[in-house]
RNA sequence: AGAGUCGGCUAGGCAAUCGCCCUUGAAUUUUUUUCAAGGGAGGAAAGUCCGGGCUCCAUAGGGCAGAGUGCCAGGUAACCCCUGGGGGGCGUGAGCCUACGGAAAGUGCAGCAGAAAAUACACCGCCUAAGGCUUGCAAGGUCUUCCUUUUAUAGGGGGGAUCCAGCAAGAACGGUAAGGUUGAAAUGGUGCGGUAAGAGCGCACCGCGCGAGUGGUAACACGUCGUGGCAUGGUAAACCCCGCUUGGAGCAAGACCAAAUAGAGACCUAAUAGUGCGGCCCGCAUUGGGUCUGGGUAGGUUGCUUGAGGCAUGCAGCGAUGCAUGCCCUAGAUGAAUGAUUGUCUUCGACAGAACCCGGCUUAUCGGCCGACUCUGCUC
């Protein structure tokens, strides 16, 4: 696993997988625009899953750009995230006014955030 | 040059890096993974408003109801679409708009204004001819009275009454609908005659209806002829009537794989019956149907892109379109693929993302390009 592809593997594909981390949110970061929740998954690589609910991006067009950069970010720092189910929530239309650089620096943060707290909770465990 | 009308095309390009989906080929032991090549959203993909294909319900059949549709001809798989034509309306014009069958089958509806809104009425106005009324007049008639002439009949003269006849004036409980006022709409228009005043009351012209004729496949047009003084106010996206069309549900249709609407038990119900069948009846098929208990799956494959397909040329047609030949294969995802970052093009944009597939309609839309045509102005 060095390149940066997204492939399958990487995506939560079933209503299963995503019930698995709703059940049991163990790491969350949020602000206005979106919403992070993550599992710990065992595997040797991250799993993204995608809600952009039409209540908040009525056209197809918006939904669809979002849902890219999200993959996107996601997919360049896929090697940091190892170990995480990531569900990544589109939380309202305040979002279509952000540039997608804005919208990229966001999730920067809140993928470093998950980090931190994924290997302070690790830490916790072991000790 | 300015203003405008109609039609068509286009919908960022290029480069680098990192990625996504599909197909083909190669490597790998098949799975998997890797590499290479190729392809990868729209003119509206949208709204889901029509019409089809396809699938299942019966092989989708008859009638009623319901729904849709509505000038004519053609095109098409089909249409509420398109093309051409006709009628009506708008515009100087190119052009644009038009649910455009029936109102003498019936029912209903019409605010405000206005005299009056569908029945003919008569507010203002005009008129006083006929018939009647009121008032006046008194030369006729009639009645009455007085005077006078005469023996008398009768004659002459004066007064009064009456309203029989007459004359004049007035109006309406009469005539009229020309003129006025309202309105989207008021029972043909103009002129002449006519009349008490008026009126299709009569005539001329125009308009209208009906019939014939001519042209046109037809809608319809023409106005040559005849005929009717004119009859049927509007509204049918009000009910309705008439003609035509129309079975229902949808790709979560449906099919396949695996034990898979399975298999098991209990109770209830039924042959003029139940179910398929979801408006009703007929008809057709079938022998089951309903409730409950307990048990189980809710995954994968397919349908899924070669099609009423595109492009080019030729022929037929005013055109929509059809036919012939040649070439091409051009998204098939399914937690849902086209992106991100950077640079550059002086400027880079709008509306917006395929979900079974087509043909239309409607709505949204930045900018650019091309063609045809119209009007106005200027120059020659």
């Amino acid at each position: 696993m060095d390149g940066f592809g997204f492939s399958k593997q990487l995506r939560l594909n079933t209503p299963k997988d995503y019930q698995r981390v709703f059940n049991d949110v163990q790491l969350k970061s949020g602000e206005k625009a979106f919403l992070c929740l993550a599992k710990a998954n065992d595997l040797a690589y991250p799993r993204l899953g995608l809600i952009a609910p039409k209540k908040h991006l009525k056209l197809a067009v918006d939904r669809n750009r979002v849902k890219r950069i999200v993959r996107d970010s996601f997919r360049l720092n896929q090697h940091d995230l190892v170990g995480l189910d990531i569900v990544v929530l589109v939380r309202s239309k305040y979002l279509k006014e952000l540039s997608s650089q804005r919208q990229l620096a966001l999730l920067e943060g809140h993928w470093s955030r998950l980090i931190s707290k994924f290997s302070q909770r690790e830490l916790e465990f072991k000790g």
